[in-house]
DNA sequence: ACTTGCGCAGTTGTAGGATGACCGTATGAT
DNA sequence: ATCATACGGTCATCCTACAACTGCGCAAGT
């Protein structure tokens, strides 16, 4: 008895694909919050699969804050904003939009990141972001490489400001990007490699070394934004900051 | 064969428990990032839980990017870099230092929400708005009821920014820092309610309904660092912001 | 000696059924 | 009418069995 039919078809494991499909309806409003879920036995019926794997699905969601099963009622999905968890739709990323909603604030946090560094980076912090300076520029030329070091750069300077949740989230949505960035090349291997833009990172880097944080900021804020363009994202409306 | 004796006690549901002490483990460096994790079996026998609440478990730590598991072989603990959720320890938040740190976050978020804001609503963005600071500073005095007002505020504002993952990250952070206030109110029951201040509120619309950005950015800057002295959080090390 | 293929043991993935705990409601006795 | 009880539905947990996959060793063939 393995392996019977199922309606939704991909390669993933079948507990990431049931949860995938109940979170699109609930972000789909197919399923206003307060609202009950069928019980674990109809999902298991109505997807094909057992109820352990319902269970599991079930599991993630409500990790998420997503849905709160209760004992003997049943579950039921909870408003969007009391979620204790964040996460980020990869397929929603294909958005041209969204992609720029996204670089808009990665653009904030990055922009404030490199100021609080540049106001309170010890030296070590410096060398650490030198030696990610060092890696771009160095041999390792070879694409993935490359971004691998453009990341660390970014995440040496959020470590900088001392702020464990600052480099978390600039950690996270970078991250995002970088993978959604990667995929689209697959599909579109035409789109060619992103080179990352070495000037701009000596200069960010300047500005930290002299503990400037006006202009660390700004040319951090400079810099995303051409990073953004060189991926075909436009910021179009500016983020209106002293200049 | 029913509920069997358990190492780990508390009234959560077992798999979240599992997954707690696995996370435990994994954030405190016991298991280091590509180490494989015990076998499922071994898990559940340490645990005195079935396997199938281990799989439960480790479904929620896979869906955050914590763990892989690859049929055949075993689960590894993946670098913390390359989560794909953002997910915040309450129990970190008791600290202070923590506390500081998420308000810093928070403020930078909430600075440039107001100024985008302010340069980008729409009538209704701001009958939204007002309609909050109506709820806090009307008959809704008792004290769940003004907070709730105070969420519905700084979210209607960064909805009125347009970019969904502002409102998503905000709405995060704000709900965060909301529970565990109010959880700390529970365990020191002298330590007052929060009052929010109206009249910092009220200048926020204004500046808002001005569409004047620097303004609105900066009176939601001092808010937000009000709001932290009031909680007894203290942001010492400003953010150096064009002033 | 080297390669190739096969099988075996270990591990995760899935299925299915059984039982306990809990909730809401209907039923029946007082 | 009120309250206690019984019952069905639902989630929580457990168990067992099997499929799919991996890695490794061993044996046969070259």
């Amino acid at each position: 008895m393995k392996q019977r039919s199922s309606i939704i078809g991909s390669v993933e494991a079948l507990p990431h694909r049931v949860a995938s499909h109940l979170s699109r309806e609930i972000e789909g409003g197919d399923i206003i919050p307060g609202a009950r879920l069928p019980t674990e036995s109809q999902l298991a019926d109505k997807f094909g699969v057992s109820r352990n794997v319902v269970r599991e699905a079930i599991a993630q969601l409500r990790a998420d804050g997503m849905i709160e099963a209760r004992q003997g009622i049943g579950a039921f999905v909870m408003a969007p904003e009391q979620r204790t968890a964040i996460r980020i739709d990869r397929e929603a990323l294909k958005d041209q939009r969204n992609m720029e909603q996204l670089f808009e604030l990665r653009s904030i946090l990055e922009t404030e990141s490199a100021t609080l560094a540049a106001a309170r980076c010890a030296s070590d912090d410096l060398d650490a972001i030198n030696a990610a300076l060092d890696r771009m520029g160095g041999e390792e030329r070879w694409e993935d490489g490359s971004i691998e070091a453009d990341l660390l750069f970014h995440r040496a300077i959020a470590r900088a400001t001392g702020n464990s949740y600052i480099y978390t989230f600039i950690s996270f949505v970078c991250e995002q990007i970088r993978q959604s960035i990667h995929y689209a090349r697959l599909t579109n291997p035409l789109h060619d490699l992103v080179e990352v833009n070495v000037a701009e990172h000596v200069r960010i880097y300047d500005e930290l070394a002299a503990h400037d944080p006006q202009a660390a900021g700004e040319a951090m804020r400079r810099h995303i934004e051409g990073a953004a363009a060189r991926v075909g994202v436009e910021l179009t409306a500016k983020l209106n900051r002293g200049k």
